[in-house]
DNA sequence: CAGCATAAGACAACGGTTTTCATTTGCGGT
DNA sequence: ACCGCAAATGAAAACCGTTGTCTTATGCTG
């Protein structure tokens, strides 16, 4: 009944290949950008394996991982000391991370409260930054709710 | 140069089922599901409509919403008094809304300081409530980040 | 170097959402 | 009441990010 060693995740030149690119990147971005990216360096990888080695980092925490307004999954390295919360510019996609201390004691305040097991959590600041000037105009109103 | 009266929103049988039918619900749902539930009561919406009309609400502040894994957009009623946030259960989509004033206020701070403007936040929390167990195992690690 | 399980890659399929476009309908004006 | 028209509906197709399929390639261990 011996258990053989870990089948370990193989090293392979396309899975270094993202993982550079990944880190070269100063914002979050999407599978398909950084599918981009690789090409455009002439780095031959399938985009089917872009989005099989994000999945494997996002799924062992070694990625922060937000979803834009549209669904599209956006990627970022995670920090060695632990995750970060993030507040992204609607514009021009620019993401500064932000202390989120005081949050991540209220979620595990309400976690241990509530008696949920395993609770995760989501947190996600958008907004405009400062060199996005906003332009809005006002909207009316109508349902009169319920 | 008369501005004619507003071009209001028409009130339609359609989006009057629509409204009824998010109110009748006590948890998330989705446009799929609000549709079906419709359909199940004779009453006779296009999907292509349950998906407008919750855009227009979404739009307009007056429900909430959430993702959930798969991505799927989760509709809720907002409560007048504003919104609020929820912890939902992975297993069986159990919702409970949570005490979030800390949250609140710690956005505010954030907001306030790294100068962007109309600051949105999404907080969302996702668990396994008491009556679904967990039964999870180990995971191994590989990847030594860089 | 052999053997084999894992990974890559091309392509199809999937699923939620949006678009298209022909038809219907609310609603304001007369 | 009746027009007239912009807005809304609905069926079907398009969209698009993502995942599955399946064949071929390739690490890795012995
Ligand atoms: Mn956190
Ligand atoms: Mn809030
Ligand atoms: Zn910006
Ligand atoms: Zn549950």
């Amino acid at each position: 009944m011996h258990e053989r060693t870990r089948a370990e995740w193989r090293a392979t030149r396309q899975r270094a290949a993202v993982l550079r690119a990944l880190h070269a990147c100063d914002t979050f971005v999407s599978a398909q950008a950084l599918h981009a990216a690789l090409t455009a360096d002439g780095v031959t990888v399938g985009l089917t394996t872009v989005y099989r080695t994000l999945r494997l980092l996002e799924a062992s925490g070694h990625v922060d991982v937000v979803r834009d307004s549209d669904g599209e999954r956006l990627y970022r390295p995670r920090p060695d000391d632990g995750h970060r919360h993030y507040v992204v510019c609607r514009e021009c996609g620019l993401s500064l991370a932000v202390d989120s201390e005081e949050v991540e004691r209220w979620v595990a305040r309400i976690a241990r409260d509530i008696g949920f097991h395993a609770v995760d959590h989501t947190v996600e600041l958008t907004g405009v930054c400062a060199r996005c000037r906003p332009a809005s105009g006002g909207r009316r109103d109508q349902w009169s709710s319920q």
